[in-house]
DNA sequence: ATCAATTAGTTCACATGTTAACCTTTGACC
DNA sequence: GGTCAAAGGTTAACATGTGAACTAATTGAT
């Protein structure tokens, strides 16, 4: 008798198939940056960063690339040692750290960017345009709610 | 004057989507797991081992659970010292283990599945059970549109 | 039967994920 | 103005992600 009656087929499961869906997503770049030496998570800070209009500081940087701050520590001893992301402390409160890209840093982001977005294209063109779009709505549409009923959770906890 | 004005805007990316979704569903199993001293890996293993009918390989369990051959190498020493998982040679195929849940393995899985799955309830609840649903259909499909671009680009390979 | 090419797993080296512990700087309070 | 809790980062320890090299067993072609 198998014990599996009782749970959900692992193919139906949300945390499954969000992780098999990025892989098949990040085979399409996974070989660009592997060429340029950057890791996905390296390439999410730089791009993170060549977005950014000012330097920011660790903690919105985490929250963007969805990196946890030990992770991304470490990542920016590595960018900073390969000159690609410049790290001062901000004179108005000396615990943050304040990032940007350096010129070199971005000019890599520069020299990427083009063919990581024809590769983007190319998933387009698999799936749909639009149906991207309306998936990445409804993924967008999922954090949300997920992160409105944390928030309420949260109230609730401080309430009891 | 910014870099960024030639890339898609961050969030707008797919593979971030997936990574920031995935974070937001698995804060509903995370915790859990973490009760029972097992990892979201761990955990996948021993799902896909209670819901395989006979002892399977690792080859086959790779790619069941998304878990690269290094990955689930060491996985299955951890859950084999654990006593939750058995490790044989095939007989027919000296290259191959065949793997196992255990009694203990199984008695684990059975007295956490309850809870899952009442966390799975909740996830419904928050966005909706044929929301959900529809997008793991798309989901499902996106993936299996890049495996098969992915195919043919293997056949043409073949063929040049 | 023999040997080169494949295949299944493991091991290695390095980067990241994850939690907990730590250190420094702030800010609130008295 | 001194004390202390909280905030921002880093460090530590262990588990996993990732690509490359390695081992042993199997297959296939001769």
């Amino acid at each position: 008798m198998s014990s599996g009656k009782d749970m959900r087929p692992f193919t139906a499961s949300l945390p499954m198939a969000l992780l098999s869906a990025r892989e098949a997503a990040m085979s399409f770049f996974r070989p660009l940056l592997g060429e340029h030496d950057l890791t996905e998570q390296q390439w999410r800070v730089l791009r993170a960063l060549s977005s950014a209009r000012a330097p920011i500081d660790a903690g919105e940087l985490a929250a963007t690339t969805c990196l946890l701050p030990p992770s991304l520590s470490r990542i920016l001893d590595n960018l900073a040692t390969r000159g690609f992301v410049s790290r001062e402390v901000d004179p108005d409160d000396q615990r943050r750290a304040l990032l940007a890209l350096t010129d070199s840093g971005a000019a890599t982001v520069r020299q990427i960017a083009p063919e990581s977005e024809r590769r983007y294209g190319e998933i387009e063109s698999v799936f749909g345009a639009e149906r991207l779009d309306r998936l990445l709505g409804e993924l967008h549409d999922f954090v949300e709610a997920v992160e409105r009923r944390t928030h309420e959770a949260e109230v609730d906890d401080d309430a009891a």
